[in-house]
DNA sequence: AATTATTGTGTGATTTGTACACATTAATTA
DNA sequence: TAATTAATGTGTACAAATCACACAATAATT
């Protein structure tokens, strides 16, 4: 009995394997040579993660990316894709760069490792090709998101940025320059909505400020700048434990937030 | 004896462009779908222009753009680019953003009304492909430089930011955010290098940054933090016949520019 | 009730920003 | 030749922001 069940979700699983294969690569109604990455920025009050993920049966990471079709503008194609290929949906994705060395994929070559691919010939043509890729990039909330792995991967993974395995083309660099863009763009990203629980201490802001820009920051001058933009309800105490004062919390007032011009977000230089 | 020459004349133009027209379009060799525009902004110490093209025989106005090879990466695409649809050379192109929307393109289709294209079935096919545009921008002295048309154009002109004609496709889009790139990144931007003489006063500097920030800054402050960056060596008076005093001349100390960091050059928020 | 670790807030020195005024200059002109 | 003029160069006073550091407040623990 449990030998039939197993048998049958074999089955089942092969089909839907394909099927999503399928649907994934309709080569004709793909732009060829155009691709997209995404570096998707999560953050759990200790560290910075980027997502990314392990190709079937290889060594191979990589940042979730993908194919855009031709009716598609390249915007939603970065959403889709994402979706996709982690299941992370509603995320404001922000173009930082386009990518368009021409051994910027010769560095790791996925259709000798991936059997998947390597079993389809035209499939194999697709992947030979030369891609300039669109780099994407969004900050999330590590607990309010759940990535799945796609078909093509058997892991998507937070890792921490300071420990990330070796990605494969150009992977590395990309994720750098996504780096290099929030700690540029930080006094304009608010930050605080996408990478924090909704509920927060000063300390944990201070921390996420910090592992951006990677410098410390003195704790009184940065608790009166962030409360003086006045987008912070300071909400009941925090019971933690520890053997002394607790924290307040503090969560987003989002009608405030959303008068405030988003230029003014200054906040350090 | 005069018409015979200009028979021969118009003989060689004839080959001249049929040679410069084959060695720009060698369609096997470009990537398909890919595409580069150029956003070239000049100032003369009054306002900003953009350089802009006119498709030959047509009212078809648009930025010098182009198309990269596959064995070329896309920012010496970029230089090339510029260089045989303007002449300009040894520019530094930084890329800002990408367009992909799916009917970027629609609105004005080159096809229908350009001649040199529509006598060729391939070429004209290779044009209504779905393109995903790069853009580069640049910022120049339009007096060091002589732009000139290419075969494609007959004309190669600079055009003040704004009186400029409509583009076609989302030209206009992409010009909006170039100067919105230039804005934003204005303390990093080396401006009076690229946009001014090599000799230039306070007042001219001072207008150039208004020009780009499209706002008033108040005199003596722009000149004491200018001065104050310390790149900037004071030479003789200028000898400019008005009744009054002549301003100083400055000009840009390379060696101190070197050692600035760029991070420092935070000029206004 | 004292201890303790941590958070919240205050202060003064310093730097930066802003608005405006005044001094300086040199070609023009009376 | 000296006053005029228009533009530039510099100073000053006040406000605002930044920075480093100190101290007060708090609540669980001892």
């Amino acid at each position: 009995m449990c030998t039939n069940h197993t048998i049958i979700f074999y089955i089942l699983a092969k089909k839907i394997k394909r099927m999503s294969f399928k649907k994934q690569f309709n080569i004709d109604k793909l732009l060829p040579g155009q691709s997209i990455d995404c570096v998707i920025i999560g953050y759990d009050l200790e560290e910075l993660y980027i997502l990314v993920l392990k190709w079937k049966e290889t060594d191979n990471w990589s940042l979730p990316g993908g194919f855009i079709y031709i009716d598609e503008d390249m915007d939603s194609a970065a959403v889709r894709i994402l979706k996709d290929r982690t299941g992370l949906e509603m995320l404001f994705l922000d173009q930082f760069h386009t990518f368009g060395n021409k051994d910027r994929r010769s560095k790791n070559n996925l259709t000798n490792s991936l059997e998947i691919i390597n079993r389809n010939k035209e499939l194999m043509q697709w992947f030979k090709q030369r891609f300039i890729s669109t780099g994407y990039l969004s900050l999330v909330n590590i607990d309010r998101c759940n990535p799945k792995p796609d078909v093509f991967s058997d892991a998507c993974e937070w890792k921490p940025v300071n420990k990330l395995p070796k990605l494969i083309f150009d992977h590395d660099a990309i994720v750098k320059k996504a780096l290099e863009h929030i700690r540029i763009h930080l006094n304009y990203l608010p930050v605080f909505i996408s990478l924090l629980p909704e509920k927060f201490t000063m300390k944990a802001l201070q921390k996420l400020y910090e592992s951006i820009l990677q410098k410390k920051l003195d704790r009184g001058n940065f608790q009166k700048k962030m409360l003086k933009m006045g987008v912070f309800i300071r909400l009941e105490k925090q019971l933690d434990g520890g053997a002394h004062k607790a924290p307040y919390l503090y969560k987003l007032d989002k009608e405030k937030y959303r008068d405030l011009n988003t230029k003014d977000i200054g906040i350090f230089s």
